[in-house]
DNA sequence: AATAATTTTGTATTTATTCTAAATACATAT
DNA sequence: ATATGTATTTAGAATAAATACAAAATTATT
């Protein structure tokens, strides 16, 4: 594993043009028209390759299936309860987090995620 | 479902014991020995219950099996990228992050989830 | 062009979770 | 104390996301 190929940057690009957080599901079914063959175990392979090249994330969220996102840098999202809609928040200070409530949101619950290592795993390899 | 039975409880109680963020199979493996009978059904539908109830919290958290928390105050999570320990760290102040390299964790990415109505929804019914 | 390495495909498998239907437990009314 | 209706639990089947695998196709290297 350790190109950027035709369908990886199909995917990718797909990717980089939506604000929807797809599924593996949605990326499929929007790629599949933009290239004559594409099976579904490819849209998993290359969103696998995508994560650990670092061009897109794996979303923390709480959902049926996986979500990705091609916007890197740090920020929050957004989950409306009652519709489900992933959102993007923006902000170069979280500290200030009651923006959110003018940025048309209503929020009911904050869970941050930091990913890192811990003291006990210091220098060992990531397998998460 | 209305009722806090006594597996509902059992369950909950065994949420409340541990730190370590289970999942719903790791619940299983220790109510099991508490009592007579439990069916694996069963701890779904109850950590459904009590997710419902708001007793504890389904985390945001990309896990191959969902993970839950009886720890309600907002916290971050800190994932272990080596060995893939799931911590809490509790601060009131969000807003000093560094403090997260004082609790003996190298910091690599920060996710924040938040969840509540966008402008769209307002009043109508949570399905999330 | 020939060969090797990588990628894609299609299918089968795995695994977490949900669903279903029957059995049981429980609270309340009789 | 027993009957009744409702909620809960159980066990197993069903569902669906994700992974594994072997073969075919593509791409890179010599």
């Amino acid at each position: 594993m350790k190109n950027l190929t035709r369908h990886r940057k199909i995917i990718f690009e797909n990717m980089k043009s939506r604000m929807d957080h797809p599924t593996a599901k949605m990326v499929y079914d929007s790629a599949r028209n933009l290239t004559d063959k594409l099976s579904f175990a490819t849209v998993y392979n290359s969103l696998e390759y995508l994560v650990e090249a670092g061009l897109i994330k794996k979303l923390d969220i709480d959902s049926e299936s996986a979500r990705y996102d091609a916007m890197l840098e740090n920020h929050a999202h957004l989950i409306c309860k009652s519709c489900g809609a992933v959102k993007d928040f923006s902000s170069k200070d979280l500290v200030n987090l009651s923006k959110i409530e003018n940025f048309h949101f209503h929020s009911e619950d904050i869970s941050i995620t930091i990913r890192g290592n811990c003291s006990d795993c210091k220098g060992s390899h990531s397998e998460f």
